[in-house]
DNA sequence: TTGTATTTAATGTAATTACATTTAATTTTG
DNA sequence: CAAAATTAAATGTAATTACATTAAATACAA
């Protein structure tokens, strides 16, 4: 569907003005859409996101300065989603050896198990956008990207 | 800058994951850069997103419910946005005449006032994205759609 | 009509977020 | 080295959001 009926908006002032609430209005959409499918395994957009982060590391550490950098929500508070982590037992935080300012961050074999399980629910739902080609997807990134500069 | 490197993961399981990560990431960092523009203006987006839904409406007043319809984010509390646009005098709220469950809302001259001078630093803030040729926010808008269905 | 269901908005609340401040550790500078 | 500046994370707080519930009005159905 269109943004503009969508939005019920006809006249936007441009094409310029019509993306920037199309991106942030499809942001909006799509991290919706991941809310609802996260909920049942107690667990927000944010922490997911930090979860994976930490997967991504293949069991090294990472401190909480170090997860923020790579945050899609970046003015979220890392240091009280790693707590809620920390309480379900998805993650390890520990002091860091080398600078005990800082904090090493883990994840558990139980996180692992967690994400494994998503993975699965995530591919079924992308199911939902097999209607877009590989190259639509491409110029897509490419276009994103783009906009920020 | 590619949110591949911006997110610091080189690996994206498809295209498609990266797009979904993009789409969210690159909605985030227009939020965030609206956010600070308004930020002087004593308005978050939310609020200014209903008032130019009411100027939308060339002086009309709508409803709660019609408000919510046209809302960028459809999960906030329009009614407590209201709430927040009456106390800065920018709308009025009023008994709807012909249902007396409703309310209607409407747009003051002093909000009228507020959103101009606003298109004004948007306008400014628009030449950002100079660097976007019609062609590609053309394509943008279509994609965004087509993710959408 | 009268009771039931639905609709519209407001409200209570718990959780989350934004923002500033604090605490503790480390680095830099004189 | 000691003092000052910086860095990393945690914390306090006020505002906002999410979610459920409530209240009031209207629509519907027997």
């Amino acid at each position: 569907m269109e943004i503009a009926s969508e939005l019920q908006q006809s006249n936007f002032a441009s094409e310029e003005a019509k993306a920037i609430v199309n991106v942030i209005f499809t942001g909006n959409w799509v991290a919706y859409e991941q809310q609802e499918l996260l909920k049942p395994y107690d667990l927000s957009m944010q922490q997911y996101n930090v979860l994976r982060i930490l997967r991504g590391q293949n069991g090294k550490p990472m401190t909480v300065l170090a997860i923020i950098e790579r945050m899609l929500d970046r003015t979220s508070n890392a240091s009280r989603l790693v707590d809620k982590l920390v309480e379900k037992k998805w993650v390890l935080r520990r002091e860091c050896p080398n600078d005990r300012r800082a904090v090493d961050v883990l994840i558990l074999p139980e996180g692992l198990a967690l994400l494994q399980q998503l993975d699965e629910v995530q591919h079924q739902w992308s199911k939902r956008f097999s209607h877009m080609k590989q190259h639509d997807l491409v110029k897509l990134n490419e276009l994103l990207d783009l906009l920020r500069n």
